[in-house]
DNA sequence: ATAGTATGCTAACGTGTGTTAGCGATGAAT
DNA sequence: ATTCATCGCTAACACACGTTAGCATACTAT
């Protein structure tokens, strides 16, 4: 008879939505059938009812792993005393590093969050809002300090936290250049633009 | 007996690819169903197969539409006599306006192409890594010419692709700024980014 | 008015879905 | 060795899906 096998650090429980992530990210969380996660989990689909509520539960549990940690990031961020710029770009920071070392989850949360259902709809809804609220602000108080140029705020976070998404494509790239490489291009990219400047 | 409603302009099929685009839009290809679509048409499900011939059809229509638009505009770009920083922004302001005046079929193209099936599958993700190697080639002229400074071009090409997506929320947004403002903003950031310059 | 085509309807098909019930096998604790 | 909870299996459910067949109705052109 199959088990799920686990090692010392992670539960079944929490195999089956490494796995869950895995396949969502790849195929969709509508296309993506129980049967199919149960087939790379190693077991039949009824078993996974031995450690789950429902195939909702485990996106619930993806989409808000990943938004707690944003969240709990962007307090830390925000009580640090540094400058806006700089705290934009510890904000970039995580997000890439979270793209890069949670790839699956974090693609899962972008992509698919839509199949919640209320009242987690709702709520992810309302988080993200504040979330980016709360990166507004950052922006609009570097454009008070004269460190940012004057735009639009919202219009900016949206390019960041969009632009920082496309990681996606970068990870399924066969000739990546290295994550380090990628960060220093990005952040240079995002803060600096692309345009030559008379700095440098 | 119901009739799908059509104006001078635009066959049933027309009208019916309309709908599909916005259906998948709001709710993914694979949770969208041929009810659904039927319902916004106003008709029963069946009596759609009289003007296509299946659901992916529809997805094919909408994805290659949009794609072949991105394409014939890359190769005018590619042929007019302008610097490669005035190309970027040309296709940049060409994004953006695709972005706002087909915003389901480009939403759609960009976030569903996945259920596409061979070999369109195949076809569009060759048809998506060419048009990127001639923009990162547009960019890597930019830097031998020294306008552009010297960071990783396709890393460049990924910000410059996904951030545009992000006009996707601005859409949605209830408080918008105008068109005209987003995309002025949106230029300035990329080309310029969002640090506060000597040159203004 | 009539013929022919375009369009719509109802009914149904086969298949895949998420999930539950009930039972057998395994592993841990006494 | 026995007990008890944990875990997995088979079988099946009710339902939603894309799609087809066959027939009825509406429009178009003569």
């Amino acid at each position: 008879m199959a088990r799920i096998i686990i090692d010392k650090n992670s539960s079944r429980k929490e195999v089956i939505l490494t796995k869950a992530a895995s396949l969502f990210r790849e195929k969709g969380y509508k296309a993506a059938s129980m049967r199919d996660l149960a087939e790379s989990v190693g077991v039949e689909a009824a078993s996974l009812y031995n450690h789950i509520k429902s195939k909702t539960e485990l996106l619930h549990e993806i989409c808000f792993g990943v938004a707690n940690r944003f969240m709990h990031k962007m307090e830390e961020v925000e009580g640090e005393k540094i400058s806006p710029i700089e705290k934009i770009e510890a904000l970039i920071r995580f997000h890439i590093d979270e793209m890069i070392l949670h790839y699956e989850e974090v693609y899962v949360m972008d992509r698919e969050w839509k199949h919640l259902s209320d009242p987690y709809l709702s709520n992810f809804q309302n988080q993200r809002r504040m979330y980016r609220k709360r990166f507004a602000a950052i922006i609009e108080q570097g454009i008070s300090l004269k460190n940012i140029k004057p735009i639009d705020a919202s219009t900016a976070v949206l390019i960041l936290l969009h632009a920082i998404g496309g990681i996606e494509s970068w990870h399924r790239s066969t000739q990546k250049i290295s994550a380090e490489a990628l960060t220093a291009n990005m952040i240079s990219i995002l803060i600096g633009g692309i345009a030559a400047s008379a700095k440098g």
